[in-house]
DNA sequence: CGACCTTTTGATTGGCGTCAAAATCTGTGG
DNA sequence: CCACAGATTTTGACGCCAATCAAAAGGTCG
């Protein structure tokens, strides 16, 4: 499972814009000044090779993190190995924090791309929230918003169309790509870079490679989309919407992207 | 869809123990002393009659509510008009709490039997955060429990199977009513009261009442229940457990039932 | 260049939806 | 207490979507 295992990145970023800190959603909109306890409690960041696990189900991470760079896949395996992607991580997106259950977290989070994580320490988490009592709050906002998204991808995922499922699933993926505005948006051709195998499409949605490929290729043969080489390129998005149910809002009101 | 309205019960309970506040288990564990300010934000008990709505999804209710006796439904309906229920409430669950999203609340929740729930005004909540903040990061915890069951539905509806969804709901439904101790359950036959119809299970599975028919009179036969009568009767629990990949720790770590 | 991963295509099978109708249960009013 | 209407359960026939099995073609990396 795992090949590689995760190094300490070599060249750190240090400058105020790149401090790991002010990028954690959860530290979003508060004033510099009341940020300047965390300073020490700024950590490494952690470089995660493709098919590199960042933590397990069922284990307790040491840290929790904010994706900086790199796909990963938050996913559940269920008894009979089969893998359920609950939810694709992209840049600037919070990762590891969960009640104390005595399991340990619910969930894996694995690197689908070499992939930059900062890590901040969860043992001082507690200490912060002790201290900062209404970041806890936020915190509870955040989990509930989480799982509001959670609820969506259940209700939608429940949908028995493979196609509905997929355009949904393309076109959630496109807008929080989009939403970034970096490099991974090419505005002139209306495209992301989409770096993620079929396979893991079928895993997210609950379908085979082998028929995910036929809704690709359909998808395409009617002109909606085009999907090569690590490249998503939309074309009809009013048609994909249609065909997914999407809502774009469902995006918009989401502040964990 | 409404037909009738929520009512104001008649008798509210004052005794101590059943003092609303201390059935909440956002409360739960908490000496009474600390809890004495609570007492000017016990509001109503309200009955609830079957098929009524509590609350809307995209609205903001004023209450949260705890449930004390019924079963409800949180569900989500989609675009084709399809209702799936993301989890069934049991008496004890705490409803409505959500962030404030821009769209408001993200699932609507109605009884599936006539219930009675504890009002508890949304706007004091906020309040009571401020003056008492430990409760904020006891709220996160729950929230985050609550995501992680969550996900366990996401991966395992997303089984195939018709009837591994199945036998994992059923049991799912014995262990949280067995783990009430009260009178719906009968420990003479292994019995819980199950007032749900087989149109509410399929839309929780995400299959047709038909389907689901089937599949209940086939476990009939092969002896593992009997489903008579708003009755459900385990008999071959091992096998159901098999069949559904069903672990009663998933139960037993939820102290949200 | 060769091993491995990913994509693509075809043939076959089975599970579950759909439609339809009968049987049973539940609740309401006379 | 009975009668009746509506809801729920049960059963059968049929069709389609997606899984499965298999194999070839293209891509990628050492």
């Amino acid at each position: 499972m795992n090949k590689k295992s995760i190094q300490i990145r070599q060249e750190p970023h240090t400058s105020c814009d790149q401090c790991p800190v002010r990028k954690m959603t959860l530290f979003r909109g508060i004033p510099e000044q009341q940020l300047e306890w965390t300073k020490h409690y700024r950590q490494h960041q952690f470089v995660v090779p493709p098919k590199t696990s960042l933590y397990l189900e069922h284990t307790k991470p040491d840290y929790v993190y904010t994706l900086f760079n790199g796909w990963m896949a938050m996913y559940q395996t269920s008894q009979t190995g089969k893998r359920q992607i609950l939810r694709f991580a992209l840049p600037g997106d919070f990762l590891g924090f969960q009640a104390d259950g005595r399991g340990g977290i619910s969930h894996s989070v694995s690197a689908l791309t070499e992939s930059i994580v900062c890590g901040f320490p969860r043992d001082q988490l507690k200490n912060m929230f002790d201290e900062h009592p209404k970041l806890a709050l936020r915190l509870a906002n955040m989990e509930s918003r989480d799982m509001a998204l959670c609820q969506q991808h259940q209700t939608f995922g429940s949908r028995k169309d493979a196609h509905a499922s997929i355009a949904f699933l393309l076109l959630e993926l496109f807008h929080r790509t989009r939403k970034q505005m970096n490099k991974n948006y090419n505005a002139d051709d209306n495209s992301i870079i989409f770096p993620i195998t079929q396979e893991d499409v079928g895993d997210a949605v609950g379908l085979t490679n082998v028929h995910v490929n036929r809704v690709l290729r359909k998808f395409t043969k009617d002109g909606l989309i085009e999907c090569h080489h690590r490249k998503l390129k939309i074309i009809d998005e009013i048609k994909l919407a249609e065909i997914g149910e999407f809502n774009s809002d469902i995006i918009a009101g989401n502040p964990l992207i």
